[in-house]
DNA sequence: CTTGGGAGTTAGAATGATTCAAAATCTCAC
DNA sequence: GTGAGATTTTGAATCATTCTAACTCCCAAG
């Protein structure tokens, strides 16, 4: 079920890693490996437990540190919703999270700049604003799909 | 600092509690009261230590129901970024925040009707959202005030 | 080759916000 | 006034995350 990384995406892995002075290791790899198999943002649990079937020595320390590698060098975002697990995404385009009440599930709604134009226009004077997070919460048809 | 209660505020959450078969009681009133006081969106701690000034008897573990049946009944919205702690805000209008990072203190951005819209309208067919987030990171000018 | 240092990994302990459980107190309809 | 149910209180439990310290890897200098 889970792949080896492309080409193109350990290009990527090790590219970020390097541009901030970090190294490509076995343990990122995988963790890279499992964000990218199946993109449904998973949480630091799901993803040790999905890492540790093709490297069972795996901590679940390193798949925290991992994460926080990848989120400090651009790599993945965190997703939040209330103050439950943290989950991850390596969709680096912009987006918004909807989370399916019913399921838990995690969706990824696509955000046209014009609509990320409007949101940054609401913004007062003097306040400026480098991340901007939007999540929905509701019912999604079951079947229902995001292109990611 | 901590001024009671006006007519209308009380009457605002003895309808609310009412309405949801629950019962006015000091503690709830002196939380309420808190919350009211002063808008800055303090997080549980905060309003113990607020409330505990009036009601020095008052426990955290009453603030954290007190704050669970507010959010229950519709009197305060719960605001969370990322992992801190949990922050409470009386505005019901629709608004979004915005989370200083140089004093991570937080503000009320007003949301207008049509930038509302167009948030909706991202949303594929299928997906029936009852809640949205909007929160901002970045940084304000010191000085800069939301109307709240 | 050795060796030493830095980066990364690991296991396990610590943290801290929140929740839970059980006993005590209050309230209100009867 | 009584009793049932709601609320409050204290202290313990939970659990995601962070921290600590020991260990492993890798490489570059000697
Ligand atoms: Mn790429
Ligand atoms: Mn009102
Ligand atoms: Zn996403
Ligand atoms: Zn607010």
């Amino acid at each position: 079920m889970i792949q080896n990384l492309t080409e193109h995406d350990r290009e990527h892995l090790q590219e970020a890693l390097v541009k901030s002075g970090q190294k490509v290791t076995p343990q990122r790899e995988a963790v890279f490996t499992v964000l990218l198999a199946q993109r449904d943002h998973p949480t630091v649990d799901e993803v040790f437990n999905r890492a540790r079937e093709v490297m069972p020595g795996l901590s679940l320390a390193t798949v925290y540190n991992c994460l926080e590698t990848f989120v400090g060098c651009g790599l993945v975002r965190q997703v939040n919703h209330e103050r439950e697990s943290t989950r991850y995404c390596p969709n680096l385009a912009p987006h918004a999270h909807f989370r399916d009440k019913a399921t838990g599930r995690v969706h990824d709604i696509e955000l046209p700049p014009e609509v990320l134009k409007s949101l940054r226009s609401i913004l007062p004077p003097g306040f400026d604003s480098e991340v901007i997070e939007i999540s929905f919460h509701g019912r999604a048809q079951s079947g229902e799909q995001t292109s990611n």
